[in-house]
RNA sequence: GUGACCGUAGCUCAGUCGGUAGAGUCCCAGAUUGUGAUUCUGGUUGUCGCGGGUUCGAGCCCCGUCGGUCACCCCA
């Protein structure tokens, strides 16, 4: 034999059933984003390297260690998308979208990094994501956060917490970052290593340490909410009246931070402890400054984004099924010449029924064995065309499935090919 | 990137002290049967992830590599 190929380590094949869930989860989605009337935005896979570069932030662990980059035939450096958001505004930018204009995205789809993967974590992942522009006030943060609450529940998951910070202006994070680096400093030796590590690189990322030492020292820090600038408190304080408002449950988490450089004010994770280590289900904040930064005219702006196998892992946890997408029947077929009718037939009832679904048996085969197959299947109805219905225009019907009722799995009878539509009509799931 | 555990039939797994591979299930054929359940009989299925090494001999020991799982790190 041949030798065969594995899949590259971390991206996986998503086969049925369970794409059946992602369809579900996808359908799901896109009726809740346009329920706010936000237009889907289809973006690219690759972008130049250098737009994560400037988004995302230089010394950032995705960019220096996590992307998938490559140079293509001319010698560019080229990566494929490590997260949506900088794409969205590239995109938005270069199509003159947000220019003194207000906006409201959601896009979908794979997102690549290099990382190790373990649970809820791929090198190939899939996210969705909502963006809205040009809308500064605390209340479109509140409407981004209510849709996000509004999808969990639509996909029928529980059991996750919201938290909620504020990052602060840039002035008041510059100014927290050398009052937060002048303490830690002088506790450097009761930090676990990656922190003392973060201390130099990135040391709001300190403040979410998992080392319960570097816990102990941060219970005395200088916390992010009390510095924050009166402007920023204002809006966190109408963020949190808006989502009480709402009837929104959230907690304010003062450590919480974020990974990505470009956010400020607003940041917001929805949490479980259903995933192991990977918790964080959906995340986003405000990033007011990252359309001018990437050379638009100073635009405020605010989103989030979820983790797909992450939804998925917790519907799955938690029970949730996709609709049913068994076959309606499944139509046996005995000998040459009633082979052919019924792939003629199922065509007709097709044409008939547009929401049937219908699958023929090929390839021949005892009735014995068909029948098992139509079992397996899950439809409802065995249909049998053998010789003498062929002859008689007639076909046998038989009950694979206790309906409802209670029927016997026993039950048959016969049809003619035009009552035969009818029968199969009551089967269809009303809409 | 660091660490731990794992990889044997389509699937779930056994395989002792190193002696050229086994069960259940699935599938196929037949019997029974009420044309698919059950029961019975028989049968097919393996480069033991891949590549080296040690050995008379490796599924088993050693090294490397690919893939999986979990944690760290990171993050959705």
């Amino acid at each position: 034999m041949a030798h065969r190929f594995q899949s590259v380590r971390g991206f996986n094949d998503v086969l049925p059933p369970d794409s059946a869930l992602w369809q579900h989860l996808h359908a799901v989605a896109a009726r809740c984003f346009s329920a706010y009337g936000y237009g889907e935005i289809r973006l690219p896979l690759v972008e130049h390297t250098a737009l994560f570069a400037r988004s995302i932030g230089e010394v950032t662990d995705i960019v220096e260690k996590e992307m998938f980059t490559f140079q293509d035939r001319e010698g560019d450096s080229l990566t494929l998308r490590p997260e949506g958001t900088a794409s969205c505004v590239r995109a938005g930018l270069e199509h003159g979208l947000l220019h003194n204009q207000q906006q409201r995205f959601w896009y979908a789809g794979p997102m690549f990094r290099h990382e190790r993967p373990q649970a809820g974590r791929y090198r190939q992942f899939h996210q969705l994501g909502v963006e809205a522009y040009g809308m500064a006030g605390p209340d479109i943060d509140v409407e981004v956060i209510a849709m996000s609450a509004r999808l969990l529940r639509a996909l029928g998951i529980a059991g996750v917490r919201l938290e909620i910070n504020s990052l602060g202006s840039s002035e008041t994070r510059a100014r927290y970052r050398t009052a937060l680096i002048a303490y830690l400093e002088r506790h450097v030796d009761a930090l676990d290593p990656d922190s003392q590590r973060r201390l130099q690189r990135n040391p709001l990322r300190v403040l979410d340490a998992k080392a319960p030492q570097t816990q102990d020292v941060l219970r005395a820090a200088p916390t992010l909410l009390d510095a924050l600038d009166a402007e920023s408190r204002a809006h966190f304080d109408a963020l949190r009246q808006g989502l009480e408002d709402m009837g929104i449950p959230y907690t304010v988490n003062p450590h919480l931070v974020r990974g990505l450089d470009y956010y400020g004010r607003t940041v917001f994770e929805w949490i479980t402890d259903q995933l192991g280590a990977q918790g964080t289900v959906c995340a986003g904040g405000r990033y007011d400054g990252l359309v001018e930064q990437l050379g638009g005219a100073p635009t405020p702006a605010v989103g989030w984004a979820s983790g797909v196998e992450r939804l998925i892992l917790l519907m799955k946890a938690q029970g949730v099924t996709a609709p049913e997408a068994a076959p309606h029947a499944y139509l046996c077929a005995l000998g040459e010449a009633a082979q052919r009718q019924a792939h003629r037939l199922a065509e007709h009832l097709r044409d008939v029924l547009p929401t049937l679904r219908l699958v023929v048996n090929a390839g021949g085969g005892k009735l014995a064995a068909q029948l098992k197959r139509a079992d397996r299947s899950g439809a409802r109805l065995a249909l049998i065309l053998g010789e003498a219905e062929l002859a008689a225009a007639n076909i046998q019907v038989k009950s694979l499935r206790a309906t409802p009722a209670g029927a016997t799995s026993s039950q048959q009878q016969t049809l003619t090919w035009t009552e035969l539509p009818a029968r199969l009509g009551g089967l269809l799931d009303s809409p």
